[in-house]
RNA sequence: GGACCUGUAGCAUAAUUGGAUAGUGCAUCUGACUACGGAUCAGAAGGUUAGGGGUUCGAAUCCCUUCAGGUUCACCA
């Protein structure tokens, strides 16, 4: 049982004996000591004076006394106004220390027999690379699927590719039109980059035509609808509609440039999916469940043949399902793609990682699906999160502010490898392992900046910041784990070992901070699990790595002439060293054995 | 215009979900036995938590309101 939990009945059980009421177990809430009163929980008594009929001090003096009397886990209170801080005996501390720091899976639950957890991200499109944006994206479904394992649940991450659409035939169209019939071997470039290249060729083509016409007397939306490259675009997606041989042959190799370069962005990223879904094969089936809703009349068509769901009593407008001529939009294809999930995996969450300016999508999703009559509607959680903005506003593509995912990862794997040349830290390396090392700190940088922050805010990306690696930073984190492995090394060249030696019988204050803070780690994932948020388990990961560098500059641990201390230090070291390296990996941050 | 979201030191961000004197990093200033690895550590300075009202023992957090910014309300995805 918790400690939390223990105490918790011991205080119920002293409030019941001295005040002869008991209070609700959920009024009496354990939070960590502030560090500048001695302690190491703390109880506040106020919200339980009514049923004391005392006041605060007397009622949380009198709590202490009896605690301390009625277990030995308490070594000591005091009390501070109302509050009631407790000081746990070193002896606990120890004990726990001894089993968890045996346990090589500590801080992960075992995986339960439930239904499994459904988390969507990344989705792109194929009409160009990946962005900062895109970024975010997955880190954040990849570390949140990390971090639902480790809370013990099953999970399967899964991609929706939007293959197909207007999109990708303006890309195959101006490749067509402009491409010179070169493939991106030829060009040396990764296939992402010039089916995105063809996309923006074709928008300045359009506009260029669009201008013509204007100037020849068209309003700007009827030259828009009117130009040539318009209609032949629209043209191109009705033959892929229709399985045009020859289009559809083009679009598969285009998008299969796509996915070369998508595959090495993935893969340098460090993300993988466990099932990847393409639109080409899914935008269809949302049909029937329009067809059923008309059926049960929740839904109802206009007189130009069109379906909509009325969502005004929810507050909202009316939403089209399909258009008149048929064809499906956006939401059809999710509510199909929902049902196709459901079926597939009869999860118990279906999480979809999207940026927040798709709230409304998403909220309209769950209402067509409840008035649909699926019970699972609710099992719909959108995972909405903030836009990255660059310190001087949005990416805009068309003033070329858009970050590149390559780009970006590329860059700060070259500032890792310039500061740590600088630094003069990888004597003794060979260049693969250098190589390796640079890909770590590099990729660990932008990982962890991207991370640490709540993902339902909205966050600033600044290129200057990002890239600095002292501080509240990744490589921070991963310097202080290659700083406690070189103690280890050193230990065992020595000859240090824990066995045969007894734990001490108390602990240093730097000790107990350490051991108290690796206490807790079990407790943050799965917080970070029902919150669905990667930036506790950073907070928490950079917070111990501080705490191990004050104990470390503080305590010696190698030089400690008392062999039971040494090797108790020793082991704290290894296993602070554990749990970094088992938080970082939720975030998908890999620490180096030396940096 | 309707709906929703955000606002915390110069900048970037925390705050155990209503708890103590609002933490941390960057930048600025000062220090660390001549390193068990200085990508570290110790310290200083920096705040009316956008403004105003309210709720209560207690508010950055909840309610009302004003201001500022953002998203959305597509037969785009």
């Amino acid at each position: 049982m918790s400690l939390e939990l223990t105490l918790r009945d011991t205080f119920l059980d002293a409030f019941e004996q001295l005040f002869s009421h008991k209070p609700e177990p959920s009024l009496i809430q354990f939070q960590k000591t502030r560090p500048e009163f001695p302690g190491d929980l703390t109880v506040n008594v106020f919200p339980l004076l009514k049923l004391s009929g005392k006041g605060p001090e007397e009622t949380a003096t009198r709590l202490g006394e009896h605690m301390m009397a009625s277990t030995s886990i308490i070594a000591a209170f005091n009390v501070v106004k109302g509050f009631l801080n407790l000081v746990v005996a070193d002896s606990f501390w120890l004990s726990f220390f001894a089993e968890a720091s045996t346990n090589g899976q500590y801080g992960w639950q075992p995986t339960d027999d439930g239904a499994a957890v459904v988390v969507e991200f990344s989705s792109p499109n194929t009409n160009k690379p990946l962005h900062l944006g895109h970024v975010r994206n997955n880190l954040l479904g990849w570390s949140v699927s990390e971090i639902l394992k480790a809370s013990g649940k099953q999970v399967i991450k899964v991609n929706l590719v939007n293959d197909r659409g207007i999109h990708i035939c303006k890309s195959m169209l101006a490749w067509q039109k402009f491409g010179e019939g070169k493939l991106p071997e030829d060009l040396q470039m990764k296939g992402d980059k010039l089916v995105g290249d063809m996309y923006v060729r074709f928008d300045k083509a359009l506009k260029a035509e669009v201008e013509t016409l204007v100037t020849a007397g068209l309003e700007k939306e009827q030259a828009e609808r009117q130009a040539a490259l318009m209609t032949e675009a629209q043209e191109m997606l009705l033959k892929w509609e229709e399985g045009d041989a020859t289009i559809r042959s083009l679009w598969e190799t285009m998008n299969g440039w796509v996915y070369q370069g998508f595959d090495v962005t993935y893969k340098r990223m460090g993300i993988d999916f466990d099932k990847i879904y393409y639109e080409s094969e899914t935008y269809l089936l949302g049909k029937a469940l329009v067809a059923e809703g008309l059926e049960k009349g929740v839904l109802f068509k206009k007189a130009d043949g069109s379906v909509w769901c009325d969502l005004t009593d929810d507050g909202l407008d009316e939403k089209l399902l399909l258009r008149a001529d048929g064809t499906s939009v956006y939401m059809t294809q999710d509510l199909g793609t929902a049902q196709l999930r459901v079926s597939d995996f009869d999860p118990e969450k279906l999480i979809y990682v999207v940026g927040n300016e798709q709230n409304y999508h998403f909220d309209v999703l769950k209402l067509v699906l409840k008035k649909l009559g699926r019970p699972w509607f609710d099992a719909i959680e959108h995972l909405s999160y903030g836009m990255v903005e660059l310190p001087h506003g949005r990416m805009k593509s068309r003033e070329g502010t858009v970050v590149d995912a390559d780009e970006l990862m590329e860059e700060m794997v070259q500032t890792a490898r310039e500061r740590t040349t600088e630094l003069g830290k990888i004597e003794g390396f060979s260049v693969a392992e250098a190589d390796a090392l640079f890909e770590k700190i590099g990729l660990g940088a932008l990982k962890y900046f991207i991370l640490k922050v709540d993902p339902r805010k909205t966050m600033v990306f600044n290129p200057e910041e990002s890239i600095d690696f002292n501080g509240n930073t990744g490589p921070f984190i991963q310097y202080t784990y290659a700083r406690i492995k070189s103690i280890t090394r050193k230990a065992a060249d020595a000859g240090h070992s824990r066995d045969g030696f007894g734990l001490p019988s108390d602990l240093a204050e730097k000790e107990k901070n350490l051991v108290r803070l690796l206490y807790a780690y079990p407790g943050i994932v799965a917080q970070a699990a029902t919150n669905r948020s990667p930036a506790l388990v950073a907070n928490y990961v950079y917070d111990l790595a501080k705490e191990f560098n004050k104990f470390y500059q503080e305590i010696p641990i190698l030089k400690e002439a008392d062999e039971q201390i040494r090797a108790f230090r020793i082991g704290l070291s290894g296993f602070t060293a554990q749990v970094i390296r088992s938080a970082s990996s939720l975030l998908g941050m890999h620490v180096p054995e030396r940096m």
